[in-house]
DNA sequence: CGTTATTAATTGCTTTGTTAAGTTATTGCG
DNA sequence: CGCAATAACTTAACAAAGCAATTAATAACG
């Protein structure tokens, strides 16, 4: 009845994968939670303050969301205020979406408590190792598989 | 116009584990698209697979599931046949789920190209690094940050 | 030009994630 | 015992993911 397993997955980087996310984004979320913006906004937010204003599809990219979602998303943050969108007039195709005076307070207002948060997480797990957990990350990021 | 951004995030943890999901899980997801069972319910089976009978809540934090979500993938996988849910006779309120043998033959049409899958990902980016990378998300998500 | 292909974004549909509230069973304790 | 607290799901409600199909604008090219 109780054959061996078809696999032993002691191991499995799905798994750890996933946990990380919610290891790292548990907190940010709960940081958020009272201000009107969720894990998804925010990072539209931290992009387009980054980067300065951007078609939907570079800001997917970026922010690493599906066009379809960040459709949706972004017709909620242009409700709230937070961005501003504007047909591109050299291919009206393209929409451009530019970070309001709302959209960057709500960045200011959470920055502080974002950063404590990732240098407890840094202070917690050290450093170098955060180093080279991100370098590994990226990397494995470039590695296809189309070998 | 253009103030600084507030914060710079030439690279962004979150970001990088939202990617490396998608680079790791987005080949799984094309392997089983024609089985029936996506992502989360091959997790299902592969926890039950390699750790035998759990009940839910057990189950659910090894597949990485919450417990409303895996209610409902628990009720279409039973209808599908590839698991039995039985009341557990020594505390009724919970449930306590069992590999049919129509799941684990999922399974092992699949477990192949999931090998397969894992060793060209593992050539690619090599297998220590591998490893390292394993230790590292596995130390990270034993990293609490209630100091 | 004009027709076809491609690209950017949107919409529709189903499943999952997330939170909160509700059920039923068990435990703790006065 | 009896009653409040806790635990294991379940259900509900809404946002988001994922995928396919559609619309509108531009590019390609015969």
């Amino acid at each position: 009845m109780s054959k061996t397993p078809l696999r032993q997955t002691s191991r499995s980087l799905p798994i750890a994968l996933l946990r990380a996310r919610e290891t790292v984004m548990g907190p940010v979320r709960e940081m958020l939670s009272a201000s009107g913006v969720n894990e998804q906004k925010w990072r539209v937010l931290r992009v387009l303050d980054e980067s300065g204003p951007l078609d939907q599809s570079l800001l997917a990219e970026k922010a690493c969301l599906q066009l379809p979602s960040l459709t949706r998303i972004l017709k909620a943050m242009d409700e709230q205020a937070l961005v501003t969108r504007a047909t591109d007039p050299d291919d009206r195709r393209r929409s451009i979406v530019t970070l309001s005076e709302a959209g960057r307070q709500v960045i200011e207002d959470h920055v502080d408590a974002n950063r404590a948060l990732f240098q407890r997480l840094e202070a917690a797990f050290g450093a170098e190792r955060m180093e080279t957990l991100l370098d590994l990350l990226e990397d494995l990021n470039r590695t296809d598989l189309k070998g």
